[in-house]
DNA sequence: CACAGTAAATGAATACCATTCATTTTGTGG
DNA sequence: CCACAAAATGAATGGTATTCATTTACTGTG
């Protein structure tokens, strides 16, 4: 029962149509990683996944890292950057950015494996900077600040979206708040800020830094523009 | 030859003087990462650096993770706020956030752990905060706001740690370029922008965009303060 | 001061995990 | 048709964090 749990267990060898394919690892990743969180994502449980034995993997995929790869290029798809064809350019990027962060919210340990991915054969990634570099040109921004602008505002992304999966109680200085109590004061009265759970914005601590950042970003991104 | 190389190879049992402390492993870990960096920073090579066998060092931290968080309170001193106290409020968030993204670039393995880790018992950055906090509410900050922002600068500083420890050719489209006409140009363009490494600003893809993005927040941030 | 309990070390064992290799089978290009 | 490449199996391999029984020594209580 080591590959196939059930039906014809399949002999060694080379079988007749191809079982495995970057596609159908890709989807069976995914799939593992709902079912079970990124913990749950080995490559054993990957491959019972896909009915096959572990090694097999090896023929299409050279890691688990490059397995990782095409998981993080098929997550890109969910990202939302329909605006920029649509909306103003601060608009764009707003909506743009809201839906990045909340995709890699769900998908945080896939944050470090983007920072040191290549572009290279990611095609879903290629498309969404394609149409957000459209927008920004569209906006009037030179060509030469427009990817340093992305950068700026992914890199924020990434950062919040790791925020995002931190405990809510993750500046408790606890015992050691006596010997803080500006930055302990200051931590509550930002508690009291949005904390009113009722109605409208619906904003929890996470959300309150994020707006703050990306509105200021938007904003500075823009007088620079007129420099 | 189990846990002292050379030497007595002390017996079983409790010795007379405590051999291990978080003060100690701690450094042992730091030692560790910078002889070998981050791959080699094993629970085995850790109790080897400290002669010792590796399972006392759970006598004293409950995981390797516990460890990375003592690892990261430590990295924390050498993040430079001493800024808040002497310059004006834009200068010193200026300072203190090249300070901060150097360092975390040289710990990126870092960066994933910090997201998820409480500040409690984390005393060295509490004084940061506590530092950052007073410069802020000195410069006229509503209490409130404080928290938010700076919660917003450390996204992007973290996120931007990240992006300096990707490759050079991160976005280098390959076959796919032509595909993506727009961006492989915006690319293109971008490269040619400060890459003359000749004198001055001495500035790679990454700083550009980090300074873009942070000369953005800090701007973006004072035009909040005044509505 | 004795004695109990706890703290801190050793060394052996565990369970996993990614990855590799020899082997087998099958599809394919010359 | 035949050699070779591709793709599967199943059995290692080496490394990992972590746990456990055991031993020893320190520490607080009567």
């Amino acid at each position: 029962m080591t590959a196939a749990a059930q039906g014809t267990p399949r002999r060694a060898g080379r079988p007749p149509r191809g079982v495995l394919s970057r596609e159908r690892i890709t989807s069976a990743a995914v799939a593992q990683i709902a079912a079970e969180g990124y913990e749950g994502l080995t490559m054993s449980a990957l491959a019972r996944r896909l009915r096959v034995a572990p090694s097999a993997v090896y023929n299409h995929a050279s890691s688990k890292q490059e397995v990782l790869r095409w998981v993080q290029d098929h997550v890109m798809t969910m990202v939302d950057f329909s605006a920029f064809a649509t909306e103003p350019w601060d608009e764009a990027v707003r909506r743009w950015a809201w839906s990045y962060r909340e995709v890699f919210a769900r998908h945080a340990p896939l944050v470090p494996v983007i920072a040191v991915m290549p572009v290279t054969d990611a095609a879903e990634t290629l498309r969404m900077y394609e149409e957000v570099t459209r927008g920004f040109l569209a906006a009037g921004w030179p060509e030469e600040r427009v990817v340093p602008a992305i950068v700026a505002l992914e890199s924020f992304i990434y950062g919040s979206a790791l925020d995002v999966s931190a405990p809510s109680n993750i500046f408790d200085s606890g015992a050691l708040g006596p010997e803080f109590p500006v930055f302990t004061s200051a931590v509550r009265s930002a508690a009291g800020d949005g904390a009113d759970d009722s109605a409208e914005g619906a904003s929890n601590a996470a959300d309150v830094a994020f707006s703050t950042g990306l509105e200021a970003l938007i904003t500075g991104l823009k007088v620079q523009l007129t420099e």
